[in-house]
RNA sequence: GCGCUCGUAGCUCAGUCGGAUAGAGCAACGGCCUUCUAAGCCGUGGGUCGUAGGUUCGAAUCCUACCGAGCGCGCCA
């Protein structure tokens, strides 16, 4: 309907430069919008305002010229010209009520496009080292990441999802090391874990299925263990110097085999529980990107930087010089110790993102990592990439309230909240909405309290019920022994002829361009803030008109008009992971 | 100190490409159940869009400076 208009306005800008009007070079875009006020009409455009100066007349009176130069349209009922030189539109009804139609052809597919075009794009998100459960701030990022994924493969992209496993690095082997001291205390050894070792409990459950697994294989004695370590920080030590020197006899004790399999035990314990977590959030990956299989990567994203002249050497290590690519400062890739930089794995990781084919990559990232992000682009720049291939789309924390009262989260203690936990307490359909509900960079205040509530207080249970009394609404027409199917209804549409109907018909034809919009701009609140305002035009219609009255062509109007909405209110909380109940 | 993300009603937040009188929800106050689910609806009050300049027909939106909040600035990951 847009478009048509913008067609219309097109074609009477036309007609004035051939006229002499308008200068021949006056090509402005035309842009027409939706209004906010009805008294406006349904779309409004500005052209007037935009081309007054270059035309040289006042604004009202090129509005008045445009006008009477537009194309006759059978869509439109009438043209204004309002406030300093607007152009209203108004549709007549059969246009308005369009829609319904629309709706029922493409079902679960209204509102989908190709504004994509089939193009390639990866999106990667979560991603949290494989060193414990997933937080609630992870959550956040999960269902964002889902979301935005949805949107795009709703926008026509062909959306690859993922996560990268951090499963190597210094932090895995403080995990490991956890896990082997914990399996010693769990056959009896009696010692100090290191104060920067992983003290949750689910170290100890990794340890135990490292018992079952392996039984005796890894026991040493203690002394020989902690012979000759040096003194974790309560005594008056580094607490770094001890965790590395703990990892360092871990090595020698069970040899680069046993070590290896007490690592992957940890490794893929806690990986398979946050696959199981995720997925039972309702968000599903099509890989899972391990980070140590980049190692002949690496050595060859460094080699191609080297080649291009972007690396030096400097205090025995290898730096890239992201300087001249707008970093704040050059990075080591290549440490002097002649181990690599977690910096030097993501360069790698980036190529072979790119190397894969993806024509647009999306990093959803918390906010705490917004440092990496000039670093990373520099990196891309130096390979020869096009960096805004690459979009990082960064989300703020959540923070926690029962009520008016703070939730404390601390993960050094091990007894932060989990997404399981608030999972469990909130249910899925509550945390998946109350996460997107908001735009991603704004920080937010997540009330556990209100997100239970079984309440007008809850959007999510506002939002559900509409879908759920529009069900409910069809049960009883089956009751009442009604006939109706979507044919019946659309030849019955002339009986739609209440404001409030014609409201909630523009309201659902509003649905595509909210999408498209919500999965361009990466902001699938979007789509939540949309789904509360259709709520409420349904329940606001609902509420002051009975649909099975008696009279057939106002009933199946009116059904095909709930139905309609229920499609609508279905497609978007599906794209939000959120459940569409019959009955509440 | 430098950088990033922000600052909109008492609270939580929307506000799309710069458009008309800045919007929702909650909280407050007042109404509506004999009727398809009151998990709902209707109404009222509530604002110096952090501050000060600038750009222009027009600024919450763009630019500059400042104030305030959070985060980042490692040969950690």
């Amino acid at each position: 309907m847009k478009e048509h208009i913008i067609g219309l306005i097109e074609s009477a800008i036309a007609e004035l430069k051939n006229n002499g009007t308008l200068h021949a070079d006056t090509d402005p875009r035309v842009s027409v919008e939706n209004t906010k006020d009805k008294s406006h009409g349904d779309y409004a455009s500005n052209v007037a305002l935009a081309l007054a100066k270059s035309a040289g007349k006042n604004p009202r009176e090129l509005a008045q010229l445009i006008c009477t130069a537009l194309p006759a349209s059978d869509k439109l009922e009438k043209t204004e010209i309002a406030g300093p030189g607007f152009i209203n539109f108004f549709m007549n009804s059969d246009s308005c009520f369009e829609v319904l139609n629309t709706i029922f052809t493409q079902s679960d597919r209204f509102g989908h496009s190709n504004v994509g075009a089939g193009k390639k794009v990866q999106v990667e998100f979560v991603s949290a080292n494989p060193t414990g459960p997933l937080h609630v701030g992870h959550g956040r990022g999960a269902a964002y990441g889902a979301s935005v994924a949805d949107l795009l493969e709703a926008a026509g992209y062909d959306v690859h999802r993922e996560y990268y496993v951090n499963d190597a690095g210094r932090q895995m082997n403080i995990l490991a090391a956890s896990v082997w001291l914990r399996y010693l205390e769990l056959h009896g050894a009696k010692f100090q874990f290191p104060s920067n070792g992983y003290k949750g409990g689910y170290v100890v459950e990794v340890a135990e299925a490292l018992k079952a697994s392996f039984g005796d294989k890894f026991i040493h004695p203690i002394d020989a263990v902690f012979d000759n370590i040096p003194a974790d920080e309560p005594q008056g030590g580094d607490k770094e110097l001890h965790i590395d020197a703990l990892i360092a006899r871990c090595r020698e004790l069970l040899t680069s085999e046993g070590y290896k399999q007490v690592f992957d035990q940890g490794l893929n314990e806690i990986v398979g529980d946050i696959r199981d977590d995720l997925a039972g959030f309702g968000v599903q990956y099509q890989q899972w990107f391990s980070e140590a299989s980049l190692a002949e990567d690496v050595n060859r994203a460094i080699e191609k930087l080297q080649s291009a002249g972007h690396i030096y050497e400097s205090e025995g290590a290898l730096w890239f010089r992201s300087t001249d690519f707008g970093d704040d400062k050059d990075r080591v890739v290549c440490r002097d110790n002649g181990e690599t930089t977690y910096f030097a794995s993501d360069i790698a990781y980036h190529l072979n993102k790119f190397e894969r084919g993806f024509e647009q990559v999306v990093n959803i990232w918390g906010a705490d990592h917004h440092g990496y992000i000039a670093r990373v682009k520099a990196a891309l720049t130096a390979l020869g990439i096009d960096e805004n291939k690459l979009t990082v789309k960064l989300v703020q924390f959540a923070i926690l309230y029962r009520g008016q009262e703070r939730v404390q989260m601390s993960t050094r203690s091990g007894s932060f909240v989990t997404l399981r936990e608030l999972r469990e307490e909130v249910g899925n359909d509550a945390a998946r909405f109350f996460y997107v509900t908001r735009k991603s960079e704004q920080h937010m205040d997540f009330d556990l309290e209100l997100a239970k509530s079984e309440s007008k207080d809850n959007p999510v249970y506002y939002i559900q019920y509409a879908h759920a009394r529009i069900c409910s609404v069809m049960r009883k027409l089956a009751e009442a022994e009604y006939q109706w199917t979507e044919k019946d209804g659309l030849a019955a549409i002339d009986a739609l002829t209440l404001e409030q109907e014609r409201d909630l018909a523009t309201k659902l034809a509003l649905y595509p361009e909210v999408l498209q919009a919500a999965a361009i701009n990466h902001e699938p609140h979007q789509i939540a803030n949309y789904l509360r305002e259709l709520a409420s035009d349904f329940h606001t219609y609902y509420n002051s008109n009975k649909v099975l009255v008696d009279e057939d062509a106002v009933r199946n109007a009116r059904t095909a008009l709930c139905m309609a909405t229920k499609q609508v209110l279905l497609n978007g909380l599906k794209l939000l992971g959120v459940a569409a109940p019959s009955e509440m």
